[in-house]
RNA sequence: GCACGAGUAGCUCAGUGGUAGAGCGGCUGUCUUACACACAGUUGGUCAGGAGUUCGAAUCUCUUCUCGUGUACCA
C-alpha cells in the first residue's frame, strides 16, 4: 500500500486549502487585468456593496455568478477585468456613525459635532471598518482585480461626480425647485420616489362633520389624517356631483383651528368614494398640492421637519408627534360633536426604505434632474443592444422609463458628494429662497457651479446638501476606469445584479453610459434571483432568518457554499435557501476529494504496454466530451443550474458510480494494458473535469490539480487554458464510439437488473452470488462479464449460451441476454408466486394500455413512425416478459 | 386596478407535444480496502382546479384559485 494513502485524511478539510489558494492567486497576480493585453477583453464591474455592509446571501449568489463568468472567461483565453469596490452609501453610513455618537455619554448628534468634524469622523470610521465586506468577498474566492479596488468617494471618483453635475446643470437638466417631495421625518432628508415603498396598512377612516358657515347644514368629509385638519384650506367636491352643486362657493368651518374655508369644485374628487367631499390640505398631500395650485389656494404647513405639529393656533395639538396628534385630534373633534363615524380601512402608506417610517409629502427646496438619454436607454434594451436575462425584466424597465419623473437628487446629509454649487454671499439668502434656479440664473454670475470651489471662496457659500448616493453609483461602469482601461474594457461585458435595483442603478447606469461614456455600459444584464428563507420571506436582520455566509463558509467551505447555492438557484424565480443544500455542496467536495485520493493511490500511468481501451473507457471519455458541450452551452446561456447539475451528475453518477466501479479490478490485477488504459482514462477525466469545475469550485479544483500532478511548471489551474474537448477520443470514429457507449450502457443496465434480482430475494449487497448469463443482443466477452460481476457485487457472471435453468430460477431479461440467479433451492415458493403474480398484473396493465394506443388508427397513421415503432417495441417487450413470468409461475407449481 | 413571475414527490428544484425526473428526506440492507459527507435497494405525484386544441398535453389556448414581485392609486 503506497505511503500517501495513510497520509491523506479521509475527509476533505476546506478551510486551510481555501486560504492557501486565495493568498497564492493574489500574490501571483492571477486576478490582475492588463489593459495592454492582446487577448480579447472580458469585463465586469461589481455592484459595489455598501461600505457599511457585511456579506449576506444575496452577495454570495451575485458574486459567485460573477466569479464563474470571470474565471471561465480567463480559461477561454480572455483578458479579464473584474473591477471591485464599495459604495459610500450616504444615508446608511452616516446613520452608522450617528449611532455611535448617540451611544456616547453624554450622547451627541452630528449637529453637536459640526459638519467638518463629523465628515472626518465618518472617513475615520470608513478606514477602520469599511473594508470588512471586501475581505469577506476574498474569503468567498472572488477573483476581482483587488489592485483596482475603488470607492465612490475616492479622489478620482469624486471629481467625476461633480463634473457630471456641472455638465447637466449647464445643460439645463439639473435645476433647483420648490416642490412636493418625499420627506423622511426621522432621517430629516428628502428621498427619491424609488426610496419610498408603498405598503398596505391597516388604518382608520374618520368621517367628520364640517359645518356650513351660514348655519344651513353640514358637509361630511372622510379622512385618514385628521391631524392635518388645521392645514385644510378648502373642501372640494366633484363639479358633476348633483348632491353638492348648490354648495359650491359657500364656506364651511374648519373643525380644528377654526376658520372659514371655501367649498370648491375639482374633478379630482371621486363621486363614488366616501362621502364625495374631500378636504384639501396642500401642504401635506401631493394631489391636494396640485388642487391647491390650480385653485390658487393658500398653503398652510403645520408639520415640523421631524414630524411634529406646528400649530400654535391649536394649543392642544401643538408640539405633539404626528401620530399622537392623530388620536388627540379625533378626541377634540368628538368633544365638539363633529365626529360622524370611524371605520377600519386599508390604504397604502409610503414607507421610507431607509428608516422604515411613514414618509411625509413635504414642500421643500430640492435639486432635481431631468434624466438624460431616456430614449437611447429605452431603445437599447428594446432592440436587444443590451440583453436582459431573464428577458421579462425588459418590460418592467420599459414601463418605468415611460412614466419617468424628475429625480430628486439632493439629500439633507453631510456624508456624500456635496452639491458643487456656490452662492454669492450677499445674494445667498435671496437665491436660496427662489422657487426655481437653473442654468439661466447662473448666467448672472451669482451662482457658481463647478468641480473645484470658486477661486475666491471667501465671497461664496456652498449649497448645504449632498447628492443621492445613486447619483454617484450611476457612473460606476466608467468612472472607475482610467483611460487605458476604458479603451480596453468599456463597455463591460456582463452586469450581474438583483432585480430590486433595476431602477435605482441599472436603468440609470444605462442612461449615464449613453450620456457620458459614448455608449452602453454593458452588453448583458443578468438579474439574479432573490434569496428567501424556506417560508418564502425575504432575508432580513429583524426576522433573524438570514444566515451568515461566513458561518456557512466555516462549516461547508466556500466551494461548498458556492456549489450548493448555485445548484438550487433557478433562473428567473427566487431561491428558497435551505442549508441542507449547502451541506450537499460540501458532500460533493468530499466526493471529489476522495475520487482524487483514490487516483493518487494507484501510482503513475504508463504507456507500456500500450493501453487497451474497453467500452467503459470509451464510454466515459465520450460522456466527458458531452460534458464539455453541456457546460459551454449552459454557461453561454447563463443557465448556471444547468451547468452545476451537469457537473454534479457527470462526476457522481457517470464517473464514480458507474465508471470507477466498473474498472476497480483493473487496478488490482489482470491485464497491464487494460490497467494503463484505466489509469490514463482516470487522469484524462480528472484533468478535464477539474478545469470545467474550477469556475464554480475554484479552491478544491486548484488543490486537486496540484496534488494530482497536473500542474505544468508549477502553473496553477487558474492560469491554465481550458483543455480542448476535441482532443478526446480523436483516434476513434463515431461508429466505434457509439458502439462502445451502447455496450457500456447495456452493461450498466444489466448490472442494475442483477442487483435488483439480489434485492428481490433479500440477498445482501455484498453477498457473493454467482450469476449465469445466456448472452443475446449486445455481444458479451469475458472482460464485460467480469465487469458485470464486479458491478453486481457477485462472485462471477458465467457466460453460458446453453444454460438450462432449474425450475423456478429467478431471471431477468437484460440487454446482454437472459440473466439467471440460481438460488440452490433457497427460494420461498409462496413469496415467489406472489411476486410473479404482482409482476404479471403490472404487465397486463401496460399491455392493455399499449394495445389500446396501437389500436387507435389515428395514432398509427398520424404519429411519427419512430414513435409508433417505439410503442410496438415496448409492447413486444412486455409480451415477452409476460410469457417468461408465466413460465416461471408454472415451474413453481 | 394594471403588469410580470410562480404553483410538478414530504422538502428544494429539473422537465416548452410522445411511458412523469434528480437530489435530499422516509423505509430496508451494507463500516464491500476512495468516500457512512458513503454504497445498494425501495417508497413517494389526478403535474393547483376546470374547459378547450390534438391521435397524444406538465408542456399550447382560455378560465378560476393561491402565492410572490413590480407599479399605480380614492380622501
Amino acid at each position: 500500500m503506497p505511503a500517501v494513502m495513510t497520509e491523506l485524511p479521509k475527509a476533505y478539510e476546506p478551510t486551510l486549502v481555501e486560504e492557501k489558494w486565495q493568498t497564492r492567486w493574489i500574490s501571483e497576480g492571477c486576478f490582475h487585468a492588463d489593459p495592454h493585453s492582446d487577448k480579447p477583453a472580458y469585463s465586469i464591474v461589481i455592484p459595489p456593496p455598501n461600505v457599511t455592509g457585511v456579506l449576506h446571501m444575496g452577495h454570495v449568489l451575485n458574486n459567485t455568478i460573477q466569479d464563474i463568468l470571470a474565471r471561465r472567461a480567463r480559461q477561454e483565453g480572455k483578458e479579464v477585468l473584474w473591477l471591485p469596490g464599495t459604495d459610500h452609501a450616504g444615508i446608511a453610513t452616516q446613520a452608522r456613525v450617528e449611532k455611535e455618537l448617540a451611544k456616547e455619554n453624554p450622547p451627541r448628534t452630528r449637529f453637536d459635532v459640526g459638519r467638518e468634524d463629523f465628515v472626518n469622523m465618518v472617513w475615520d470610521w470608513k478606514e477602520k471598518h469599511g473594508g470588512i465586506i471586501i475581505n469577506q468577498l476574498k474569503k468567498l474566492g472572488c477573483s476581482c482585480d483587488w489592485e483596482r479596488e475603488r470607492f465612490t468617494m475616492d479622489d478620482v471618483y469624486a471629481p467625476e461626480v461633480a463634473r457630471v453635475f456641472t455638465e447637466l446643470f449647464n445643460e439645463g437638466l439639473i435645476y433647483r425647485g420648490h416642490r412636493m417631495v418625499n420627506w423622511d421625518p426621522v432621517l430629516l432628508t428628502a428621498l427619491s420616489d424609488e426610496e419610498v415603498i408603498m405598503t398596505p396598512s391597516r388604518s382608520k377612516l374618520y368621517t367628520i362633520r364640517y359645518k356650513l358657515a351660514d348655519g344651513s347644514g353640514q358637509l361630511l368629509v372622510s379622512t385618514t389624517r385628521p391631524e392635518t385638519i388645521m392645514a385644510d384650506v378648502a373642501v372640494a367636491v366633484n363639479p358633476k356631483d348633483p348632491r353638492f352643486a348648490h354648495l359650491i362657493g359657500k364656506t364651511v368651518i374648519r373643525p380644528l383651528c377654526e376658520a372659514e374655508i371655501p367649498i370648491i369644485a375639482d374633478e379630482h374628487v371621486e363621486i363614488d368614494f366616501g362621502t364625495g367631499a374631500l378636504k384639501i390640505t396642500p401642504a401635506h398631500d401631493r394631489t391636494d398640492f396640485e388642487v391647491g395650485m390650480k385653485n390658487h389656494l393658500e398653503i398652510i404647513d403645520i408639520l415640523t421637519a421631524d414630524g411634529h405639529i406646528n400649530c400654535p393656533g391649536c394649543p392642544e395639538l401643538h408640539g405633539l408627534d404626528r401620530f399622537v396628534a392623530r388620536d388627540k385630534s379625533i378626541e377634540l373633534i368628538e368633544a365638539k360633536g363633529l365626529l360622524e363615524k370611524v371605520e377600519d380601512y386599508e390604504n397604502n402608506v409610503g414607507i421610507s426604505q431607509r428608516s422604515d417610517v411613514p414618509i411625509e409629502p413635504r414642500l421643500s427646496m430640492q435639486w432635481f434632474l431631468k434624466y438624460p438619454c431616456v430614449k437611447e436607454a429605452a431603445e437599447a434594451v428594446a432592440n436587444g443592444d443590451i440583453v436582459f436575462r431573464p428577458a421579462h425584466w425588459g418590460k418592467t424597465y420599459a414601463h418605468w422609463l415611460e412614466g419617468i419623473q424628475d429625480w430628486c437628487i439632493s439629500r439633507q446629509l453631510w456624508w456624500g458628494h456635496r452639491i458643487p454649487v456656490w452662492y454669492r454671499k450677499e445674494k445667498a439668502a435671496e437665491l436660496q429662497a427662489a422657487t426655481k434656479l437653473d442654468a439661466e440664473d447662473a448666467a448672472a454670475g451669482d451662482i457658481y457651479v463647478g468641480v473645484n470651489p470658486p477661486s475666491d471662496p471667501e465671497n461664496w457659500v456652498q449649497d448645504e446638501d449632498a447628492l443621492d448616493t445613486w447619483f454617484s453609483s450611476w457612473l460606476w461602469p466608467f468612472s472607475t476606469m482610467d483611460k487605458e482601461c476604458l479603451a480596453k474594457f468599456y463597455p463591460t461585458s456582463d452586469l450581474v445584479t438583483g432585480p430590486d435595483i433595476i431602477f435605482f442603478w441599472v436603468a440609470r447606469m444605462i442612461m449615464a453610459g449613453y450620456r457620458f461614456a459614448g455608449g452602453k455600459p454593458f452588453g448583458n444584464v443578468f438579474f439574479t434571483s432573490i434569496v428567501r428563507d424556506l417560508l418564502g420571506r425575504k432575508m432580513s436582520k429583524s426576522l433573524g432568518n438570514s444566515p451568515d455566509p461566513l458561518d456557512l463558509i466555516a462549516k461547508y467551505g466556500a466551494d461548498g457554499l458556492r456549489f450548493g447555492l448555485m445548484r438550487i438557484s433557478p433562473t428567473g424565480t427566487d431561491v428558497k435557501f435551505d442549508e441542507k443544500q449547502i451541506e450537499e455542496g460540501k458532500n460533493f467536495a468530499n466526493k471529489l476529494y476522495n475520487a482524487a485520493r483514490f487516483r493518487m493511490m494507484q501510482g503513475a500511468a504508463s504507456t507500456e504496454p500500450a493501453p487497451k481501451f474497453t467500452a467503459v473507457h470509451i464510454d466515459i471519455l465520450s460522456k466527458l466530451k458531452d460534458l464539455h458541450e453541456t457546460v459551454a452551452d449552459g454557461l453561454g446561456k447563463y443557465e448556471f443550474n444547468t451547468y452545476t447539475q451537469a457537473l454534479y451528475s457527470f462526476f457522481w453518477n457517470e464517473y464514480c458510480s458507474l465508471f470507477l466501479e466498473a474498472v476497480k479490478n483493473d487496478l488490482r490485477d489482470g491485464d497491464p494494458a487494460v490497467k494503463n488504459a484505466t489509469l490514463f482514462t482516470m487522469d484524462t477525466v480528472l484533468r478535464h473535469y477539474l478545469a470545467l469545475l474550477a469556475p464554480i469550485m475554484p479552491h478544491i479544483a486548484e488543490e486537486l490539480w496540484a496534488s494530482l500532478g497536473f500542474a505544468r511548471d508549477g502553473q496553477p489551474l487558474m492560469s491554465t487554458a481550458l483543455p480542448q474537448a476535441d482532443a478526446l477520443l480523436s483516434g476513434l470514429d463515431t461508429t466505434a464510439i457509439s458502439k462502445a457507449r451502447a455496450t457500456a450502457t447495456a452493461l450498466y443496465d444489466t448490472a442494475n437488473k442483477a442487483r435488483n434480482l439480489k434485492a428481490e430475494y433479500n440477498l445482501a449487497t455484498n453477498r457473493k452470488v454467482k450469476f449465469v448469463l445466456k448472452p443475446a443482443g449486445v455481444p458479451v466477452d469475458a472482460d464485460l462479464a467480469s465487469r458485470l460481476a464486479l458491478l453486481a457485487g457477485a462472485q462471477s457472471a458465467e457466460l453460458n449460451k446453453d444454460y438450462e435453468a432449474p425450475k423456478g430460477t429467478p431471471t431477468a431479461l437484460t440487454p446482454l441476454g437472459e440473466l439467471f440467479l440460481p438460488l440452490e433451492g433457497l427460494v420461498d415458493v409462496e413469496a415467489e408466486r406472489t411476486r410473479i403474480t404482482k409482476e404479471l398484473e403490472k404487465m397486463a396493465k401496460e399491455i392493455s394500455r399499449s394495445q389500446a394506443k396501437l389500436g387507435n388508427a389515428s395514432f398509427v397513421d398520424r404519429a411519427p413512425a419512430a414513435v409508433v415503432e417505439q410503442e410496438r417495441a415496448r409492447l413486444a417487450e412486455w409480451e415477452t416478459k409476460t410469457a417468461q413470468l408465466q413460465a416461471m409461475l408454472s415451474a413453481l407449481a
